[in-house]
RNA sequence: CGGGGCAUAGCGCAGUCUGGUAGCGCACCUGCUUUGGGAGCAGGGGGUCGGGGGUUCAAAUCCCUCUGCCCCGACCA
């Protein structure tokens, strides 16, 4: 490609509502402009991106056996009804109509259009397993789209769907799909991980996550120090102490407390420290209020409250008027000593092995001190209630917990029969008898790849790309060419046969000086860098520079395809 | 959904308080000089000041209203 026939637009300015490093580079480099809230228009530098990642996406699920096909993007209202997610998928369901007033959606994703498809194609288990695959545009009207293309509304996603006979067929698969995850992952240069996740409301056995590694992904995951166990914070179990639970020591005395309606403001009041606070939630419950209780260092894992049965799954806090209702004081002062007994009280494993507590006293302005379970208050309920920290036992017994913060690229989950029962998708078996079909559903945001590409791979000059996503994988710059007959000359040969061997070049032939070119090549992040001048002409050598190196270093002329191959850029 | 902020040339901003017919930097176009790390000089094009309504002799500026965008928060007692 020829830098003058190629809209190459770049900026110096940060854009002003640009956070994110990549959403910055992403803009300046002039990859992406948005064009509404989290919509943006993929520029051609950007969409040669977009496109690297997606043929190495195409190309390891198609070798995973994986088939690919394209559904719409527009979908009808019943479809979706079936499944009860016209309504449960809520305010993201972006829903339109048509001009005769008949409802439709702008996919968010495709269990339903698959399911549907299947059923009517797929009529005997001869025909499974079956995996099948599209690379496509989805819509999703997030509450607050932010950081450019790493989450924004409408993006490219690679999303597979496997239907089986059994559930052990499922899981094989499941296996094959977080191998090909891995390898994908892998190829992309990316530093990731893949973590035990939250099957949440959707249900099923069971998920991984794929989280690339960076300080502005929006996702916490924990992972142990001593093994290979890590998981989305949201699922990762807190254990229980080791140790038991001591006597009662102290006497229950009620002290005020006028103003400290917070675990802050009482440590400092009252001298103790948040470690020995038990703090008291109250969430709304199946039937009524529900109390659950923590130790005041410790923050409620609202997924894992979800799942109690005691509630409606879903994990809502009280509102102040619902707790006047119910108790005779407000937030800020409740705790488990002498709660009435139609809130039932669910206490956090750690927080049920304090003794000597300091906790709310249900009266405003007071609380408890040398509080004790059993002795004072109900006990007769304990869950793992808590995020973990950093520093809690691994769930699997090695190590402790780290917490890193990961982008969420990936995600492979086993759906089971959820789908396939609510639409009746079913096969015949040998028997000839009809069963329901075993569900799996495997994502890739590929738009948000890019992006997350970027966080990991950048330096003050600009985007530092991994050799498989890099737009161009040469930047060719003849310094100066406009003035000399010669050089122009040299610069086409050489262009010609970089991209006869199969290297995507760049050649900067815009009459600029030299210094924006070395800046435009450093912050579209091209790997490699050739600069041919008059200098080198005479001297019969060019200089060579890799993007991710300090120096350049020159090379006879002739020796150039020998060794950019020693160099293993890729040739396409 | 709640709170805050912003909207003036492609981008980044000033001008708004105190009304008088729109400006700066970058980018863009032309010419000359310059040429190994985002050049210099000279000239030039580009704006219904987010939309609608109102006040006024006169509105980017004051008032009303709508829309869009950004940020923070969504209750941890």
């Amino acid at each position: 490609m020829r830098a003058s026939r190629f809209p190459l637009n770049t900026v110096k300015e940060v854009p002003a509502d640009a956070e994110t490093v990549s959403h910055q580079l992403m803009l300046r480099a002039g990859m992406i402009r948005k064009l509404a809230a989290g919509i943006y228009t993929w520029a051609p530098l950007g969409l040669r991106v977009l496109r690297r990642v997606e043929a190495v996406v195409r190309e390891e699920m198609n070798r995973a056996g994986a088939i690919e096909m394209l559904m719409p993007s527009i979908q009808p209202r019943e479809l979706w009804e079936e499944t009860g997610r016209w309504e449960k998928f809520g305010g993201q369901l972006l829903k339109i109509r048509d001009r005769k007033q008949q409802e439709f959606c702008y996919g968010p994703t495709h269990e339903e259009v698959i399911t549907d498809f299947v059923r009517a194609e797929i009529r005997s288990y001869r025909q499974l397993p079956l995996n099948l695959y599209q690379i496509q545009t989805k819509f999703r009207d997030e509450i607050r789209p932010r950081f450019g293309v790493m989450r924004a509304r409408e993006f490219v996603m690679k999303d597979a769907y496997s239907f089986h006979l059994t559930p052990e067929e499922l899981a094989h698969e499941y296996r094959n799909m977080y191998d090909t995850y891995t390898r994908i992952f892998t190829r992309l240069g990316l530093k990731f991980r893949a973590v035990q996740a939250d099957t949440g409301a959707i249900g099923g056995n069971a998920s991984h996550e794929f989280h690339v590694l960076a300080e502005s992904g929006e996702d916490a995951i924990a992972f142990s120090d001593a093994s290979d166990y890590a998981a989305n914070v949201e699922l990762a179990e807190a254990l229980a102490p080791a140790t038991p639970r001591p006597a009662p020591a102290a006497k229950l005395e009620r002290v005020d407390t006028p103003t400290q309606k917070t675990i802050e403001a009482v440590t400092a009041f009252l001298k103790v420290e948040p470690e020995q606070c038990i703090k008291t939630l109250l969430v709304r419950g199946r039937n009524g209020l529900v109390a659950l209780c923590l130790r005041g260092d410790h923050e409620l894992n609202e997924s894992k409250a979800a799942k109690l049965p005691e509630l409606p799954g879903e994990s809502l806090l009280a509102d102040e008027t619902e707790i006047l209702a119910a108790l005779d004081c407000k937030p800020g002062f409740i705790g488990p000593v002498g709660l009435p007994n139609n809130v039932p009280v669910i206490v956090d494993r750690a927080a049920a092995v304090l003794a000597d507590f300091v906790c709310g006293g249900n009266r405003d302005g007071s609380h408890y001190r040398g509080a004790n379970w059993e002795r004072d208050a109900r006990l007769a309920r304990i869950a793992d209630l808590r995020r973990v920290v950093a520093g809690d036992p691994s769930p699997d017994g090695r190590g402790r917990l780290g917490i890193a913060r990961g982008i969420e690229v990936g995600h492979v989950f086993q759906l089971g029969q959820k789908y396939a029962e609510a639409m009746h998708a079913t096969v015949l078996d040998e028997q000839g008898k009809a069963r329901v079909l075993h569900m799996g559903c495997y994502g890739i945001g590929v738009s948000r790849i890019v992006a997350a590409a970027i966080e990991q791979n950048h330096d003050a000059r600009g985007i530092v790309w991994p050799a498989a996503l890099a737009p161009f994988d040469i930047a060719l710059l003849p310094l100066n060419m406009q003035k000399s007959p010669r050089l122009q000359q040299a610069a086409e040969q050489l262009y010609n046969e970089l991209s006869a061997a199969g290297y995507a070049v760049l050649l900067d032939d815009r009459p600029l000086r030299p210094g924006p070119m070395f800046a435009d090549a450093e912050l579209i992040g091209i790997p490699h860098r050739v600069v041919l001048s008059e200098r080198g002409l005479d001297a019969d050598t060019l200089e060579y520079k890799g993007r991710c190196y300090a120096d350049s270093r020159d090379l006879p002329r002739a020796g150039l395809l020998e060794f950019l191959a020693r160099q293993q850029v890729p040739a396409t």
